[in-house]
DNA sequence: CTAGCCTATGATTCAAATTCATATTTTTCA
DNA sequence: TGAAAAATATGAATTTGAATCATAGGCTAG
């Protein structure tokens, strides 16, 4: 009779390509494979006997009945997730703290925002920002001194802890638009070796061109630092040198053509962060809310950022 | 991540146990095994790691975290209900006619809220009865004179139609408080062949007392007809004689001590309700919607009704 | 105490969702 | 336009997990 074939699971692969625009996008950000999406979209659309999406829509466009399906998963699945946590707060105990441990400074433009929507949803929870800039969160970790550490690739694993992956970005080479080598279409580590490479005052190890892309070719070229992303900009800007940040950082410098952006090696270079948090907190709904909600937040809002496995 | 373990079947189970007070009888609903939602409250029990309901009370009671899942259900389980509804209207035509041929007298009292029900979910759909009482409606669906048949008793399986079962219901005997038959604790066929059966003035076979037990026994009692129920009931409360009647339409009058109900033979008598449509109509989302919104409601609402395999 | 009803559970079966491997289609860019 | 890359589709194999079956355990009422 009432045969539901439509389960949450559809409805939240149709919100997904809604929010992608696109099969395989959508798979990445629901762990599954873009296989695995297009038999359920069969499924569905044979059941109803009608296409969901457009086939060859660039920007992947729903049919009728495919939007009518969309608008049911954006008013259903807040009031899932929310039953969720109230069933949470009720087997769980109450409240909860969450101290975050952060190495980057470009962490806080994607969690700033983040942390706020938690707030909204999480109320009671005591949210707070570790920052350190130690290079090795972790033994806060184990330490008890924080709930959850941002971390960058993805550690050995471990019996006591568990990384959650966040996603994945591009770092970017920055110049001026008069640079020489913005004529490059990107560049190797023999190009940065004749420059100032412009960068927070951190450890090597913390810089993602050093300790992935320079280090490992053995160039060091010469530095000069500054406290804030938009000194590093307006230093690179002025031809004083060179700088290498996350994509999603400098998008609005680049649209204005105060800055051109080149890859880092043929391939570009991609970054990974994780989530890490010990076993016992990973399982508290509340702290795992949080690493969904920033994951999904910061790969719908942030540019140049994709889902990582 | 947000590993939704979480499905609308499960939703589904909640409500059901909500409005059954039980287990199997949430079972029989959803056309499950008792084991089958056992093995389903478990998962979500273990998930959570609390209990959902209250082991061994008898009208089961949820606890605090089954009662917001089940709030849960009765918010979500509509909404997606009604995009169902709207996607078979994009798919299927239009509008649709929904001819209905019954048999029997009796049908009426659960037919005519399941359609006022079902008028506000479909208000294109144009509703009618077809009653001029045959004893055998099915050629109706064969001429597309009717999109839909309430018959007793499952038929021989056929190529062209299609029968869903509606619900089982106890056919019993009635006789004012002081018949002598009264105190017997069930009728059996002699306890018939000395009364006067006052029935309603249509054929034998459309009577179930006839059908399915005085006939095979070969007893054949005086009669007396009436054309309503009432007239029926006042016959038999004046001890003109006994007469037989579905359960549920004599509810009040019995709990009033107007007349006495005895169960028919030892076991009782069952009678088994279908509708049949032709196994086009049985596609159309909104004849299939009657059919199940039907089945629901006169479940929840009818007294000495139970599910059908 | 026993019969009857309801629920729980392990084992098995069955169905369905996902992956894998690959084909097909579409897009991009030289 | 052609070739490479990206995205999607699909059949088969695999894996997961949901339902049934068979049975045991509990509770209630007579």
């Amino acid at each position: 009779m009432t045969t539901t074939i439509l389960e949450l699971r559809h409805l939240e692969t149709i919100q997904a390509l809604a929010d992608t625009g696109s099969v395989s996008k959508a798979a990445d950000r629901l762990y599954l494979t873009q296989s695995a999406l297009s038999h359920q979209l069969k499924v569905l659309e044979t059941h109803y006997g009608a296409p969901l999406i457009e086939r060859g829509a660039k920007p992947l466009r729903f049919t009728a009945i495919g939007q009518r399906l969309l608008e049911l998963a954006r008013t259903v699945l807040p009031q899932v997730a929310e039953a969720r946590r109230d069933v949470a707060r009720h087997t769980q105990g109450r409240a909860g703290t969450l101290r975050i441990a952060v190495q980057c400074h470009n962490c806080f433009d994607w969690l700033m925002p983040a942390m706020d929507t938690y707030r909204t949803l999480w109320p009671e929870v005591e949210l707070d920002i570790i920052s350190g800039f130690l290079s090795d969160p972790l033994p806060l970790l184990e330490r008890a001194e924080a709930e959850l550490a941002v971390i960058h690739d993805a550690p050995a694993p471990r019996d006591d802890l568990v990384f959650h992956p966040l996603f994945r970005y591009e770092s970017v080479a920055l110049m001026s638009p008069q640079h020489r080598l913005s004529a490059k279409a990107w560049l190797s580590p023999e190009d940065f070796a004749a420059e100032t490479l412009i960068t927070y005052p951190v450890a090597d190890d913390m810089l993602d061109v050093m300790k992935h892309y320079l280090g490992p070719a053995r160039v060091n070229p010469k530095r000069r630092t500054a406290e804030l992303t938009v000194a590093i900009l307006q230093l690179v800007a002025s031809g004083r040198g060179i700088a290498a940040l996350p994509a999603w950082t400098v998008g609005n410098y680049i649209e204005r053509g105060y800055v051109v952006s080149r890859p880092i090696g043929a391939q570009g270079l991609y970054c990974q962060l994780y989530a890490a948090t010990t076993r016992a907190a990973a399982q508290a709904t509340y702290i795992d809310e949080f690493i969904a909600l920033t994951r999904k937040q910061s790969l719908s809002e942030l540019k140049g950022v994709s889902a990582l496995a």
